[in-house]
Order: structure tokens, then sequence, then C-alpha cells
RNA sequence: GCCACCGUAGCUCAGUGGUAGAGCACACCCUUGGUAAGGGUGAGGUCGAGGGUUCAAUCCCCUUCGGUGGCUCCA
């Protein structure tokens, strides 16, 4: 005698088991019509799933009332429409193993086995999406059955698939009793997969669908397990609706950083030069350097140091830090100078055991540095403290090297050779609280002045069962606490992450999404009570003994190309006046106006600022178009009239339309504060209606 | 590193087993035009590199370098 709740609060009672299928109709035909699914007592559920017992019960459809798309129903109609693909697929290529396929936030894939050589290629989802269709067209309805664990797993092992008796075996552990199977139709005639589901009613219910890409996936993500290929598609209820996701992908395509860097000029990557080594072109690097400028003096108002190091450095201080040889894999191979080289060749010495000699010492080597800390440790060591003195906070546009994997590089958001805006604090324990404050503060300011608002905030905890940490749990403990609270002082929401801290110390790290969805992480914040014992360093405290300070390693941009990499896209390359490579072009209407043109651009070079002049052939309509396509924040345009009145004819960028005349002293006056104010007196909003 | 796809002029891209084309950009000429493309002429390519098949390769095959999407990794 189930009684079922609603949503709304209204209750339903039926005299025998029933089906959220029938509450639909019992409700109304066009519910009935659009559900797609059902939550029973908050666990999304097929719709025929039997009641029996008293539940609360929302129904699933494609938009809620509000009209929103539902996400549950979205994903329970994509994961669906991974089974159509591995049936579509298993029809076109036989042998074809399925190990895994669930839905995504934009879509769904599925990971599979194919017979060697017999994986399908781009070319191929033509003809799978024409598969794929016709099931769809067929309307078959998705059929779910049970079998108790030892039938299932019995059928499994005749079926011969490894993953799938290692789905069904991991779903044993996870406690369940029975296995389930959804045929797309009847079972023992229609295809079938093992799937804990749920599943919209019949296949007819995938509006719209499209095969996207292939990519080769490890089995449960291990590279020493089986290489598997990937499909993903995507799927909505109806054509509108991907073809809008379509559209939107395209257009946040035209926003990649690597797209506009190269239309823009900001950056160029050669392949002379090597794979991730950064060029930043002239008008990229003014964006780093007023970003340089900016940040710089924050950190003099926060009482940092300027300090410089090289790029190198001996392995022993590697060995000593760490970094060698554990993060080996992530470094370029040490540096040998001549005579060590000919005296090892002449030695008759392999490679393989050159590694061996560097990895024990014996031969001596430089690193390039995959990390600033080394060097300025030692500048903090090389004099004695006093505990006045601290904290020492140590700061370095530093540039280091890692070896990132070939396949990972891309853009300037994940390279081999890269600045990090880098500082590390000593720091007495007392002071580690406030001085995470500050760290962040530099965080917020950042993506305050740059309008950022969009990022998560993931505080990284020591992983209680793992005793891979370094120093005192007391100390973990005030250095988690201090972590969290100066978190909390933020004011957004963040997940604390635990297992995800550096093996010195908690950290905080900031994380953006890019174009594609991609998350980079940015600034980073982190404690560090292990660096000052493997260095042994120390600061004499009022009590006149020694004592160990507390490193806070910490960089708000994290590294230059990243950030920068991600602001493109975050501004589309249309960067605010202080930022932009070249900020006003002055536009004469023709050649009678060019002496007063180069007047206002050597007016507003005067004020620091970077500007040029295009007294080029074309007609204005088409200079304006050319910087436009420039994205300059502001153009000049000077004809007859505005030389005799002394004016100029503004236009900014994004407002298509002539601003109107404003005098030169004027214009002059404003451009310079809106760019020493960093926008926060805008003329461009000052002149919008 | 792994899998798939891609690599043709500075950029965006056509194209073909018989040694290449467009638009934009560039140069020059005409035009001196008041707010998103004025007109003309011209220059520009070892078709990423190496090897193979072929009478003949930019095109087919192999290798390699680079790019893209994922996987893995990211101290």
């Amino acid at each position: 005698m189930p009684r079922i709740t609603l949503p709304d609060g209204s209750i339903r009672q039926y005299d025998a088991a029933t089906t959220a299928a029938q509450v639909a109709a019992d409700i109304g035909p066009g519910l009935a019509k659009a559900a797609l699914g059902a939550k029973i007592n908050g666990k999304l559920s097929d719709l025929s799933t039997l009641i029996e017992h008293d539940c609360a019960l929302a129904l699933v459809t494609p938009k809620s009332r509000d009209g929103q798309v539902d996400t549950d129903a979205l994903s329970m109609l994509r994961h669906s429409c991974a089974h159509v693909m591995a049936e579509a697929i298993q029809k076109l290529y036989p042998g074809t193993m399925l190990v895994y396929g669930p839905a995504l936030d934009t879509g769904f894939y599925y990971d599979m086995a194919f017979a060697s050589g017999r994986a399908p290629s781009t070319d191929d989802f033509a003809a799978i999406e024409v598969e794929m269709a016709q099931i769809i067209a067929e309307n078959r309805p998705f059929t779910r059955y049970d079998l108790t664990l030892d039938a299932g797993l019995s059928k499994l092992q005749t079926e011969g698939s490894k993953f799938k008796i290692d789905n069904a075996e991991r779903a044993k552990e996870g406690g369940s009793t029975t296995l389930s199977w959804y045929a797309t139709g009847s079972p023992s005639t229609n295809w079938e997969d093992l799937c804990r589901g749920p599943h919209i009613p019949s296949t007819g219910r995938i509006g719209a669908f499209k095969i996207t890409s292939l990519a080769s996936s490890y089995w449960k993500g291990d590279e020493t397990l089986d290489r598997l290929t990937r499909v993903y598609g995507t799927a909505f209820a109806t054509k509108p609706e991907l073809e809008a996701y379509l559209k939107q992908v395209e257009e946040a395509k035209k926003r990649d950083h690597r797209l506009l860097g190269k239309q823009l000029r900001l950056f160029h990557i050669d392949e002379m030069v090597g794979q991730g080594l950064v060029l930043w072109t002239p008008r990229g690097a003014v964006v780093r350097q007023e970003l340089q400028t900016f940040i710089g003096e924050a950190l003099r108002e926060q009482g940092y140091q300027q300090v410089f190091t090289p790029h190198i450095g001996k392995l022993e201080l590697y060995r000593t830090s760490g970094h060698y040889p554990y993060y080996r894999e992530s470094q370029y191979p040490p540096i040998v100078d001549h005579d060590a080289m000919s005296k090892l060749a002449s030695e008759g010495c392999s490679c393989g055991e050159l590694a061996n000699r560097l990895e024990r010492g014996e031969v001596e080597g430089y690193l390039l540095k995959p990390m600033n800390c080394p060097h300025h440790i030692r500048i903090f060591a090389s004099e004695p403290h006093s505990y006045r003195d601290l904290p020492v906070r140590l700061a370095e546009f530093g540039t280091v090297y890692r070896w990132e994997q070939s396949g990972e590089i891309g853009g300037l958001t994940r390279v081999r050779g890269f600045t990090q805006d880098d500082a590390h604090l000593f720091v007495r324990e007392d002071q580690v609280s406030a001085e995470l404050q500050g760290c962040l503060a530099l965080v917020k300011l950042i993506f305050a002045t740059l309008g950022m608002s969009d990022y998560r905030v993931r505080v990284g905890l020591r992983d209680p069962t793992s005793d891979k940490y370094v120093g005192e749990s007391a100390n973990w403990d005030k250095a988690e606490e201090a972590c969290r609270s100066a978190a909390r002082s933020l004011g957004v929401p963040f997940s604390e992450e635990p297992g995800e801290a550096a093996f010195y110390g908690p950290k905080i790290d900031f994380v953006v999404r890019d174009v594609i969805g991609r998350s980079w992480q940015l600034g980073t914040v982190q404690v560090d009570y292990n660096l000052p014992i493997r260095f042994d360093l120390s600061y004499i405290g009022a009590d006149n003994k020694e004592h160990r300070p507390v490193m806070i390693h910490r960089a708000p941009f994290g590294s230059m190309e990243r950030f920068v990499g991600v602001l493109i896209e975050h501004f589309a390359g249309a960067f605010p006046l202080w930022l932009a490579p070249e900020q006003v072009r002055v536009l004469p209407i023709s050649e009678k106006s060019e002496e007063y043109a180069k007047e206002v651009l050597a007016a507003i070079k005067a004020l620091g600022m970077r500007a040029t002049i295009d007294a080029g052939n074309e007609r204005i309509q088409a200079r304006i178009r050319d910087a436009s396509e420039a994205k300059i924040p502001y153009l000049a345009v000077v004809g007859p009239r505005d030389a005799q009145q002394r004016v100029v004819s503004l236009r900014a960028f994004g407002i298509d339309a002539n601003l109107g005349e404003l005098p030169l002293d004027q214009f002059l006056l404003r451009l310079g504060a809106e760019y020493r104010t960093r926008g926060s007196e805008s003329l461009k909003a000052a002149l919008t209606p």
C-alpha cells in the first residue's frame, strides 16, 4: 500500500505496488509523455522501477518546471545514448568489447577494446551515427532484468569479457546483491549490456546526438593495464539544444588563447626552438610586463624583497632538496661539463652508467631548475637571521623547466619552460597564519583587478591514512587550520581535498577553467615544514637559541605563461586599457590631418602610453575595421574639423559607434587616469550612455 | 609516453598519382575618402622532414618532427 509523496507535498496512495510511469500517467498524460525517469527517495531510477513501499517521488523530465534543463534527465539520456552507440559499434565492429560508458557534463563516452587494428577512425563516425539513428527510430524500450550475483557472474564468464567481469566484481565489492542488465528492446533477442542504470524509457527519446571525438584511454586509468579506445559523443532531448551546444562550442573556440595568440601576435611557439617553449613576442611581452609591474607594486607594499637567481644549479642542491632523483622523470636531464664528459667517454662509460653515477653523486652535474625554492633557500641561509628579521620574503619571477610529457603540452597552459611569480617566505611559527592571509590577499587582488570571478578554491590536506608526509602532526594541524581559516577569509566556497597536500605541507590552490572546459591551477600557496629541515635552516630566537623557520611557497599568478593564457581567454583577447599591447590608435581621416594626428600621437606617448598611428592608404572605414579586429581599446579619429577644434573623435572597443568628440586635453587627462588606475576610472564607461 | 586525426603561401583554407590555387595580409600605383573591407598591379610555396612504391608522389606506404582532442602525468 505505497503512499507516494510528490515534490509539491501532495500524497498519492496506491493499493498495490506501482511504477513511477504509472504515477506520472495518473497525474497527467503530458507528464507521462515527458518523463524520462524518476527520483525515488532522491535516487535516480527507471520510470519502470517497481514502487512497493512509501516513498518520496519526483518525476524527471528534460526540463524542470522553471524551464531549466534538468541535469539528471540529461545524464540519463546521455548514458542511454552511450548504450545506443555501443550497440551500433558492436554491430559494425564485431568482437569489440565494452568497458565503461558514463555520462559527462557535456555528453558521454564509452571505453571499448577493439580487436587489434579494427578501431574506427573519425571518418567512420557517420556510419556509426546512421546505425544509431536506426536504433533510435525503432524506439526500442530499455528493458532491465536482474540476475543474482552468481548467475550474473557465470553469464559474464561465459561471455568472456574480462572488463565486464571486473565491473561486476566491483559491484559485488560495493555491496550489490544482484547484477542488472539493460536490453535495448527485449532481453535475449536484442542487444544488451551489463549496467547499473538507470535508463530512459526508450531509444526514441534521444532527440539529438552526435559522436564527437576519439581518444585512447587506459583501463581503470592505469597505464600499465590495457589501452582502450574512448569514443566521445553528446546527446540532447531536442535538436535545437544540440545545435545550440555545438554553436556554443564553436564560439568558445574563437576565444581559445592559442588562436587569439596567433591573431593578435601575443606569443609564438616555434618548433625549431622546442615544444612547450614560449617565445613572448613584443605585444604579449607588454601584457606580461604590465602584470609583473602590477604585482610588483603589491609586493613592495607587503614587504617583499626582490632577488635574482640563475636558471641552473648543482645536482647536489637538488639532492638536498629532494627534487632529484624523486622527480627526475619531470626534469630535463642533468648538464655535465665538457671535461667530465670526455673523461667518462674515454673510460667507456655508457649512458646507463652515467645515469647511475649521477644518481649516486659520483659525477657532478647541473640541473635546469625545476623550482626556485632551493636557490631562495640558499639566499636565506647565506646570512644569520634574528627572529626580529622574520618574515623574510624573497620574490623572483623565476623561470623553471620541467620535462612534461609531449602529449600534454599545448599553448600557454602547459609548457616546459615557464616563469613563476614566485616567492618564499621564511617565517616564525607564530607568523604563519598572518603571512598566509597576506599571500591570499595578493591572489584576491589579482582576481578582483582583472574581474575574474569564475574560479574554484581547493585546500589540499594530508591524507589521514597515509604516512607519506613529513613533519610533526601538531605542526600539520596548525598548518592545515591556518590554510582553512585563510581560505575561509576569502569569502568564497572552497573544497577540502584530503590527499592533495604536498608532502611537506598543506596548500591552497586556485583553479580556473579554460574555454574548452579544462581545469588549470593558477595561484598556489603552500606551507612547508620540510625544506627548512632538509636545508637545516635556522634563526636565532628571543631566547638566544636556534629555531627552525617555516617556509611558505606562493605564486599568486601561478605561472606567467598559464596565467596570460587564461587571461587571453577571459578577455577574449580584448584587454583592458592598462594591459592592452596597443592602447590607442590614431586614425587621420586623410593626409590632410596627418600633422595633427602625429601631434595627438606624441601627446599620448608622452603619457608613457602605447599608441600608434595608421595613416595608411585605406579609407577610414577600412582602418577602423582593422583596428577593431586588433581589439584596440581606443581609436582616436581625427579629421580637419577635429584639428581645427583641437578635439578627437573617439571610438572604444566593443562599442560600434562614434562616441563623439572630446577636447584633446580632456582626452589625455582621462586616458592617463584610466591607465594609472587600471580601469577604475574608465573613460569608456564615462562616455557610454 | 599512449590512441585518433591533422600538417599546402605570413594567416585561414581549396586541390590533384603527371612538380599547385583562393581569400586575407604584404609591396607598388591610382584614390584623399568622416566611423567595420575603394580600385588596380605584383611578389610570395623543396605542398613539415627523411626514406620507400611508381615511368612519375604534395597525393599511396613507412619513419620522424610538429599541432589538435582525449588518456596518463602535473613536486
